[in-house]
Formats: C-alpha cells, sequence, structure tokens
DNA sequence: TATATAATTGATATTGAATTTCATTTGCAG
DNA sequence: CTGCAAATGAAATTCAATATCAATTATATA
C-alpha cells in the first residue's frame, strides 16, 4: 500500500475515526489527481466511482485527509477553498493568471527563509504561510 | 481637502459615477481609521454618524472607494473580506496570529524583490501579491 | 459469530457573507 | 426649475460552508 494510505489508515486509528469503504474512496480519487480540486470538484470525480456517495461525506473526508496532512487547504481568492496534496509536495506559493485562471507553482528557498526571518524579528511562532502573486501569464499577456 | 478625497472626486467624475452625501460620508469614516475592516465593521461606524446609510450603499461605496485605489481588498481567509487604506500606504505582508486574531503588517523590499524576480522567470505579469504567515504572536506563545 | 452501540452516511436544512433586485429618492444637466 | 438616469435602502437571492437527523454500518465484545 502507498505511504499516503498508511498515513490515512494510522490517523484514523490514533484518532480513534472509523475506516470506511467511502473514505477510502474518495482518498483514493484525491490522490489519482495533482490537480487543486474544490469540494464540488472532488465530489464529481468521486461520483464517477461511486455515484451513490453523498456531497457532505465527501466534504467531510476531505477535511479528515487534511488533517491527517495529506492535503493542505489553498484559497485563490475566488470564493471556493481547493485542497492540494501536501504528502511529499513540498510548500511552494502560486502564481495565479486573473485571466484564464491557470496558476504556476513556485517555490523559492529564500524567500522561505526571509519569511522566516521575519517571523523572528516580530518574535512570531509561524504555522503556515501563504504566497500569491496575481496577474496575467504568459499566453495571455498577448491576448486584448 | 485632503489628497485620498482629492482622489476620490477625480474618479468619480471620470467614470461618470455621481457624488453623493453618503459616499463622502462612508469614504470619511473609512479615512479615518486604520483598520481593516469588513464591510459590516464599516457599516457600523457609518451608521453612528448617519444612521439612515443602508447596508447595501456601504458595500457599493467601498467597492467605488478600492476601484478608485484608496482601499485594498485583504482576505485573512476567515470568510469575510477586509479592506484597508492603499493611498500612501505601502504594500505589506501581514502576520496573523491564529489564537488572538491580532496581525503584524511587515514590509521587506528583498521579498518583494524575489517575487518580482519569479514573475520575471516565468514570464508573468504581476499585479498584486499577497503574503501572508500564519502562527502565533508573542503573547499568544505562553498561554495554554 | 451474533449482538449492542456509537460513529458514519446521505439527504436535506441552515447559515452567513456577498451580491442583486426594485420601488423610491435624489443629483445634476439642460 | 424640470426631467430623467443614477443612487439609495430594504429586502430578496445566491451559493459555498456547515449542521442536522434518521437510517445505515463498522467494530468491540460476549
Ligand atoms: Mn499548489
Ligand atoms: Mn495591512
Ligand atoms: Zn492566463
Ligand atoms: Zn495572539
Amino acid at each position: 500500500m502507498e505511504m499516503a494510505k498508511q498515513i490515512f489508515t494510522f490517523y484514523l486509528r490514533d484518532e480513534g475515526i472509523r475506516y470506511s469503504q467511502q473514505r477510502e474512496c474518495i482518498l483514493d480519487v484525491f490522490l489519482s489527481t495533482e490537480k487543486h480540486l474544490t469540494v464540488i470538484d472532488l465530489y464529481h470525480l468521486v461520483q464517477k466511482k461511486h455515484s451513490g456517495i453523498g456531497y457532505a461525506t465527501v466534504y467531510r473526508a476531505i477535511k479528515i485527509i487534511s488533517q491527517a496532512g495529506l492535503a493542505r487547504e489553498v484559497d485563490f481568492g475566488d470564493g471556493m477553498l481547493r485542497f492540494e496534496h501536501k504528502y511529499k509536495h513540498e510548500h511552494h506559493g502560486h502564481m495565479i493568471c486573473t485571466k484564464c485562471g491557470k496558476f504556476i507553482e513556485v517555490v523559492d528557498p529564500q524567500i522561505e527563509e526571509l519569511q522566516e526571518k521575519l517571523a523572528r524579528k516580530y518574535k512570531f511562532t509561524p504555522q503556515r504561510h501563504k504566497m500569491q502573486i496575481y496577474g496575467t501569464c504568459e499566453k495571455c499577456k498577448t491576448k486584448v
């Protein structure tokens, strides 16, 4: 079994949360894509495998998957929360095209370091951070 | 008249948007505080001066104030959009305490420069960007 | 393995901020 | 002034997030 599923199984056990086919299916579907999914997106994907699984179950499952450390919530400011992989995916920022919605994931150790430094300066204990650049991607730049 | 109000007046004229007592009052109230206000916050403050002004008018006015370049929308991820001053306030990130809600405004030219560099690297034309660090402030660190 | 029981599920209801609608009011050009 | 389009304020609508609840199901234990 892949490591991500192991982590999930152990998390369930540790927290006294029950295993269920629904939760396994939802995790499988989530792990099988690298997209930044909204709950509705994930629900539609899950429907293809098991049309009986309800929206509320998907909603609750992805929350648990997040708590288990396998997903990270990302907010692109468009009114819907998204979920992306967290396990074996290093922290990154996003550059989001305001025209086509496409985004680029960016990693910059220098920025990360400077952020740590800022936190130290203000005696702030950082837990998570967010870096987003909104603008126009190369393709959309040339469009009218 | 202060410059900010000038800018607003000219923006209204340029856009063919009418002047109104309500809009002026809402702008005055907004300019008179340095807080990060939600629409409801601003509405309550406006109520103290002119109790007849409705929520929808405040909502519409702060949007116009933003468009005029006097306010910036900030999203601390708690489900309510906030507005802060933009005019004569340099761009900054936020460190937000997840325990008490307090936040610290941080400016780091090095990070800004690195972000520009990242954008260039991906041929991305940046319009605005966001940097937020969530964690625990000095006071809350010691609490249970 | 059968049973008790507490967690989970799925349909549905609720919440709350954002946004829209619309009848009335008002700014302002002529 | 007057006419009329824009603005206002109350209320309605939207929609994602979250809660509710009766039916179902996983799992501990006898
Ligand atoms: Mn990502
Ligand atoms: Mn600020
Ligand atoms: Zn684009
Ligand atoms: Zn604090």
